[in-house]
DNA sequence: TCAAGGTGAACGATCGTTCGTTCACATAGG
DNA sequence: CCTATGTGAACGAACGATCGTTCACCTTGA
């Protein structure tokens, strides 16, 4: 069974994903979703509140999702962390629109909402960044120019990856987190 | 001197950077370069001519910056990885802006110019391809994955580089170096 | 019979763009 | 040294189209 609420949000994600937030319009959305644009009005309150239903679910089922599996891992910082990766890289491969709407939208919500969606994003880092200041011992600005680092892995690959080209999610999994942790040249003279 | 071409083009990256392609009204953009929406008819054929101006001559400058920094590096595959990763930090930082319209915004051109811009990505793309694939021995989905590792490291950096919190240009360039080569572990025992 | 959810039509606003005109200035003819 | 003519760039006003949203009304299932 699908909602109304969620097959209007299933179509706005594939909309903004392709034609960004203000390149998509309600006519349009409402075509994608079966109905009049009239009728949307019967389920949300503006063309905002879809975008920022959007980012805060999305956002919020990736942070509980990756502290799940980070929990799971065990205490190892490694595996903590491979497990992190993994679950990012597994959502960003399943949700390739969500991840986008994410990364790319954040600046058409208000002030108000903007930092509701922020202070999820912080969370999420977060949880990165203190596995990270375990696994190397770094703080500071160190800490923090490695974390983002981590994170720009990650959060490219919406743009790129395409399953037929480049193997399994779990496949570039391991080679980002190969790369976090040893870098390109692992098990080779430097 | 600045020619009115090029005041518009620079209000244009910072409108466009801010509020987006299609968030960005003519009249907001002649506002900020200080002429009518009319007069910009006298510069430039359409609103998307500047958008495909400034993506094209931004992702040129970028891609001969990049192979001038390399062929400087000399023979050393690490060097000339460094130099690539240093240009590339260095011009994000120096164009934040520009950055992210050429992350953000290549979807809302034509197919043809679209493609135009593809193809400057993809010769930019195989310059650091090249490298790592000698750097690493490694070449298939395997390298390709490595490859688009790095570029997301250094494409993030537009969306999170602060100066007064994260250090130099140069800074940021070897913390994604080290990562690259040697990742986060470099020096301690596995 | 009555709410819940659907619709076409229309709202005022704003979109990218064009039009007709004016202004500043350069060049050339006498 | 004037004046005439041409030109590039500026402008306010307006174009038709489309924007997000609202309204009055219709259908439908309980």
């Amino acid at each position: 069974m699908s909602t109304p609420r969620a097959r209007i949000l299933e179509a706005a994600v594939t909309a903004i994903a392709k034609h960004g937030y203000y390149g998509m319009s309600m006519r349009d959305l409402a075509r994608s979703a079966g109905r009049s644009p009239a009728s949307f009005y019967n389920h949300f309150r503006s063309k905002e509140d879809v975008l920022f239903e959007l980012q805060t679910t999305a956002f919020r089922r990736l942070l509980e999702s990756g502290r799940q599996a980070v929990s799971e891992a065990g205490d190892d910082r490694d595996d903590q962390l491979m497990a992190f990766i993994a679950n990012h890289v597994t959502y960003a491969a399943d949700h390739r629109d969500v991840m986008r709407v994410l990364v790319h939208e954040a600046s058409a919500l208000s002030p108000e909402r903007r930092a509701v969606v922020r202070g999820l994003k912080e969370d999420y880092f977060d949880v990165a960044r203190a596995i990270l200041a375990d696994l190397t011992g770094t703080d500071g600005p160190e800490l923090m120019r490695a974390t983002y680092s981590v994170f720009g892995m990650l959060n490219w690959t919406y743009g790129w990856y395409a399953p037929e080209q480049h193997g399994r999610p779990l496949d570039v999994a391991r080679t980002i987190h190969r790369i976090a942790v040893h870098g390109l040249l692992e098990g080779e003279p430097s």
